[in-house]
RNA sequence: GGGUGAGUGGCGGAAUUGGUAUACGCGACGGACUUAAAAUCCGUUGCCGCAAGGCUUGAGGGUUCGAGUCCCUCCUUGCCCACCA
């Protein structure tokens, strides 16, 4: 008898698989489509890991599920290329960034071919090749043409010692990654930026009709931060000055006994009096060297703040107020400068009772409240005419009447800030712009798209903030595209999250030269309708993508504004032990190992699906990993047990046993697919397993028919998840064709009936007894049945007020 | 501090959504095969009890004929965000 040697089989189907192209989708096809897609990863030079074994395998087993139900499936894979590591691997090693992505998307190509992922694989791409950046660049100049991508000055993190700008990531406690005792600071450097906040209202809608995880959606929300509430404009008292806040709540106005503007707020410096001069810029220098670690310390500990000595007049009463200063203020948010409300506001309430600030309460409520501050809704007093209305009113008049006078406005707010996507990296797609002294910044012509990474080899920081790019004369000095005088390009790169907020797009038509995808291959293959990968990403990527979705939309590329219908976040697989798994801790799990150790791919799928529902975080099992392997193995011997027995076509007892359990499992494994339940399907293929050994046990390879049919369907339903496998038993059982193109099996209801059944007899909810009895029998025959059970007559001696019967599952006395 | 999941055997986890709690796998124990071991196969395995039987889903309360599932209070824990005016 063969033995299950999973590296012969595996290798074999899918050198197979590749040679008849079986995974290529057509881009016509009459079959409904299905896109399935991964998130895109980063070919880090480590390989593989167990989380995107089991991102892959998720996505491939939905993929492959739907190939057979008649779907034409597009499953393709990609590599987010540019990025840092590359670029910190080079300025280490001198090795270009172009060699080593090379090597490390070879290797993860080969890694994933190992996993047998029914993958496209004639649509691969790597963001960093110039025939998909150049549409990057493209997408940058219609962003441009759309007013949608300008300039602006912003503060970067910059080390003192490295001369460089420095990402959010490559700053450790304050300080810089590769110098640990040096302080970062911050440098004001021109920066490109998209203006997503164009959207935002977009991205806040069109969340409703998605299928994502709510937990996701909420986040996106948060991050957007809609707000509404009301711009007032506070008059400087003695200066021809005003200062403008954003409140979302209008309504405590008479309860402002301050005003607060951030550290770096404009106007600090023109209204602090001589008096207190010294004492504000003392503050201001420090709270600028602050770094952000410690203003997130500060908000756990003491408020702090300043008094400038000048005063604000309260525009609905005129009263005088004090202006102070304080970093609890943010400049980023609203319009850095706010009205604190110390009685209904925590933050300005401790800020008040800190620095002996008056507390005015405005807003009274039935509901008792700790603390000394209410922030809720309630009665206005101690508001003048607006006396006695709800808050919810008082906010309405009090905003209509300021708008009146003009010195308030109805205002939305948002906590999203417009996308930067300048870095000053080597690594990443060139910005198409070209500097004139003449002519500004001025779009390089379409035509000359794309625009190349001049190779270097050299890739340490510049030293004054400048990409290395900077450094590639030939490259950087050009002719103004407008007016032909000397010019010089912009060095900076694009965020590597611009590469990915297209690429879903791209393999829908690859190789267009001409245009980044057709719109009809465009039409026919998006939106992407399952997304998988990890809840990191639940933010930025994908607010990303979304936007550039709608600006693709509102350009008249696309006929559709969202690109994932559906959305699923995989969990996190934990180290055996429970642990987050870390290269430091050497906890980590190889996939490749796993299928070289000889488990093979079939059983590392398998256990990735069966240790816990996907998208639930789990610990790693090496036993369980054994486990699978002996299901797998099990399936194997007695599919060779099978095809080494006598032939006997004699029907025997075997075929009710035989046709119930098969058609039991077709139904639950469809069932589970269908919800993504991976580890109930699985259980259920194993208990299927279970029955046919069973029946074998009893009555041998009797029907040979019916059993043919048992084991086929087994292959079948397994096929998904364990692709080799199930090709391998399936040409073994001398099907014609691939597994894997075969139509997915239909369970017959006919056979599930069952002629008796077992009823749980209750006596007040509590189980009793149980007895088996006739399908369909009278309710009144299985009362007196029940009433025969000893145990349960023993608890009826009292009289029955009341009987319950839950059809073919149980009988309920109430006594 | 805010948001959001999750607490079920020795372990990972099931439970048709209010109807027989503990499917499936692991581990453990017993048996068969073997000179022996591994592998394989067959049993047993929530807890207490010799048994009949009783008890059991983080804790406590409630609704219901009936609660792992619904409601209230509390405890533990994972993740995300964090002075957002």
């Amino acid at each position: 008898m063969k033995r299950y040697d999973p590296r012969a089989i595996e290798k074999k189907w899918q050198k197979e698989w590749s040679d008849s192209k079986i995974y290529e989708a057509l881009d016509n096809d009459a079959k409904p489509k299905y896109y399935a897609l991964s998130f895109f990863p980063y070919p880090s030079g480590i390989g593989l890991h167990i989380g995107h074994t089991r991102n892959f395998t998720i996505t491939d087993v939905v993929a492959r599920y739907k190939r057979m139900q008649g779907h034409n499936v597009l499953q393709p894979m990609g590599w987010d290329s540019f990025g840092l590591p590359g670029e910190n691997y080079a300025i280490k090693t001198g090795i270009s960034p172009q060699i080593t992505t090379k090597q490390n998307t070879d290797n993860f190509r080969e890694q994933c071919k190992k996993l047998g992922l029914s993958i496209d694989w004639s649509r691969e791409f790597g963001s960093t090749d110039s025939d998909y950046y150049k549409w990057t660049q493209w997408f940058f100049l219609l962003l441009l043409e759309r007013g949608l991508a300008y300039q602006q000055e912003s503060p970067q993190w910059w080390c003192d010692v490295c001369k460089t700008v420095l990402a959010n990531e490559q700053v450790v406690n304050g300080c810089c990654w590769r110098h640990e005792d040096t302080p970062v600071s911050k440098k004001v450097l021109k920066q490109w930026f998209f203006k997503i906040t164009d959207y935002a209202d977009d991205l806040v809608a069109g969340l409703d009709g998605l299928d994502w995880p709510e937990g996701i959606k909420l986040m996106q929300r948060n991050w957007i931060g809609k707000s509404k509430g009301a711009k007032l404009s506070f008059a400087v008292a003695e200066k021809d000055r005003t200062i403008e806040v954003f409140t979302t709540r209008p309504d405590t106005l008479f309860g402002a006994t301050y005003i607060v503007l951030a550290p770096t707020h404009p106007l600090v410096a023109e209204i602090t009096s001589e008096a207190q001069k010294k004492d504000v810029e003392k503050y201001v220098e420090k709270a600028a060297r602050k770094n952000e670690i410690e203003l997130q310390e500060a908000a756990a500990k003491k408020k702090t703040g300043v008094f400038t000595g000048a005063y604000a007049l309260n525009p609905i009463n005129n009263e005088r107020i004090p202006i102070w200063i304080a970093d609890y203020v943010l400049m980023g948010y609203g319009t850095g400068a706010i009205m604190a409300v110390p009685a209904h506001d925590e933050r300005d309430f401790e800020f008040a009772n800190q620095y002996s600030i008056p507390i005015i309460e405005v807003v009274s409520s039935t509901t008792p409240h700790h603390g000394g501050c209410y922030s809720g809704e309630g009665i206005m007093i101690n508001s003048g005419k607006y006396d006695g209305l709800s808050s919810a009113e008082a906010r309405e008049q009090i905003v209509a009447d300021l708008v009146k006078k003009k010195i308030g406005e109805e205002q939305v707010n948002y906590k999203l800030r417009d996308w930067l996507i300048s870095r000053q990296r080597y690594w990443g797609a060139p910005i198409p712009i070209i500097h004139c002294p003449i002519d500004g910044a001025v779009a390089v012509p379409k035509k000359d798209l794309p625009l190349e990474l001049p190779v270097m080899d050299d890739f340490q920081p510049s030293g004054d903030g400048q990409s290395p790019l900077a450094r590639a004369k030939d490259w950087v000095e050009t002719k103004c595209p407008t007016c032909g005088g000397p010019a010089r390009r912009e060095t900076d790169t694009m965020d590597g999250f611009a590469c990915s907020s297209w690429y879903f797009l791209r393999f829908a038509d690859p190789y267009n030269t001409e245009a980044p995808f057709s719109k009809e291959k465009a039409a026919y293959w998006l939106p992407v309708d399952l997304y998988v990968g990890g809840a990191e990403h639940a933010v930025m990527h994908l607010l990303y993508a979304r936007m550039w979705t709608k600006v693709m939309h509102d350009a008249g590329l696309i006929n559709f504004d969202e690109p994932f219908k559906a959305l699923r976040n995989q969990g996190m697989l934990l180290a055996a032990d429970g642990q987050k798994i870390s290269k430091s801790k050497g906890n980590d799990i190889k996939p490749e190992e796993i299928i070289e150790q000889g488990y093979g791919a079939d059983a590392l799928r398998l256990i990735v699906l069966f240790l816990a529902p996907f998208d639930m975080s789990t610990p790693w099992s090496n036993e369980g990993l054994a486990g699978v392997f002996r299901f797998l193995q099990r399936v194997w011997t007695l599919t060779q047990r099978y095809i080494e027995s006598e032939n006997n076509e004699t029907n025997s007892e075997s075929e009710g046993a035989l046709m119930s359990a098969t058609h039991g499992a077709i139904k639950k494994v469809s069932r589970d697919l269908e919800v993504m339940s991976f580890n109930t399907a699985i259980a259920a293929l194993m208990q299927f397993c279970n029955e046919l050994y069973v029946v074998e046990k009893e009555q041998g390879f009797k029907d040979k028919k019916t059993w043919k049919f048992a084991l086929k369907s087994m292959a079948q339903l397994l096929a998904p998840f364990a692709p080799h496998i199930a090709e391998e038993l399936w040409a073994e059982l001398a099907e014609k064709g691939s597994i894997h193109i075969a139509p997915w099996p239909m369970h017959n209801e006919a056979y599930l009936v069952k002629h008796t059944i077992k009823i749980a007899i209750q006596v007040n909810g509590k189980l009793r007894g149980e007895i088996e009895i006739a399908a369909d029998s009278e309710q009144s025959v299985i009362e007196e049945e029940a009433k025969l059970n000893k145990n349960v007559a023993d608890y009826l001696s009292s009289d029955i007020r009341k009987v319950i019967y839950v059809k073919d599952k149980l009988l309920n006395f109430v006594v």
